[in-house]
DNA sequence: CCTAACTGTAGCTGTTGTGATTACGAATCA
DNA sequence: TGATTCGTAATCACAACAGCTACAGTTAGG
């Protein structure tokens, strides 16, 4: 019996901070070569050209990167890799999610409300937790990772 | 390791550590009362026995709780609710998983392979990140926070 | 015994989130 | 004008999560 509907809580699979982040690095390896399509951005992240604009779309607003339809558009860099961390860019994407998961409790339980209170204020420390790992890497960090040269997609350079 | 074909990777859409949580805080605050069954609390967390069978499973592999079938069997804490750290359950729950979203990359491409590298270890460092802060709060802890008395649902103490 | 009350698990269903795909409009440049 | 590329909406397919039913295995009590 508890026939309640259940809380839907979101938080989920997203990939896309993933996605960002190799986009991310693919543009600073290729600033001097100016607007790079989302063709080519789908082609070396391996997903569809309109899912790479639908993520680039918050980084984008927040300033990260800019683009330009047309035909010589394409998408760059706004932002020097060095100054971009991974903390800014898990924020765009992640939003105000819940780490942890989150579920609706029952109202009747008092148990459920104070968990559920106590569950709130701690997911709330282990995203500042992510967000401060995450803060100690740049774009640029994970571009000097990279080798050296070669980093096109073969067919497109 | 790394099944490159397509994304299917987890991440949290887990309600189960929350679930988790309030079940072990549940069972903390009646001890003294013996063992209680999936269907008391599945009306406390309000999700459905079978579903707290399920969670439970693991904790109970892990010995911080036991359960026994019959008349008067159901659910017990097997291990002092201080002793229960959240990064404990958590560990327990959450696997191997990935925190943040990791997707396949393009083989053919070397910064795909890189920038892979690089988010896995930071994936890493992040969990690390989750447990350590995790490790702050007990079972206890959270039921300290808990009113006083009346901590049963509704018709059943 | 036999029944009732539990756990343990398998199987199916409904819902939801994610990403692929297509399509069309707007903007830019030759 | 026409080719290229972004921007976005609409639709589809797939997978994960959880709800639900059903049934087998255990335990207590008559």
């Amino acid at each position: 019996m508890a026939i309640w509907q259940h809380g839907g809580m979101p938080s989920s699979k997203n990939t896309q901070f993933a996605v960002a982040v190799h986009v991310l690095t693919y543009l600073a390896g290729q600033v001097e070569r100016g607007p790079v399509s989302s063709d080519e951005l789908s082609a070396s992240t391996n997903v569809n050209p309109v899912h790479v604009r639908r993520v680039l779309g918050p980084l984008r607003e927040a300033g990260l990167v800019c683009s330009r339809p047309g035909v010589h558009g394409g998408w760059e860099l706004a932002t020097p890799a060095e100054e971009i961390t991974l903390a800014r860019v898990w924020r765009l994407l992640q939003g105000a999610d819940p780490v942890l998961g989150l579920h609706g409790p029952n109202p009747d339980c008092p148990v459920g409300r104070g968990v559920q209170r106590s569950l709130a204020a701690i997911d709330g420390a282990v995203a500042e937790a992510v967000a401060a790992e995450l803060e100690r890497s740049t774009v640029q960090d994970i571009l000097a990772r990279e080798v050296q040269g070669a980093c096109s997609v073969p067919g497109q350079a």
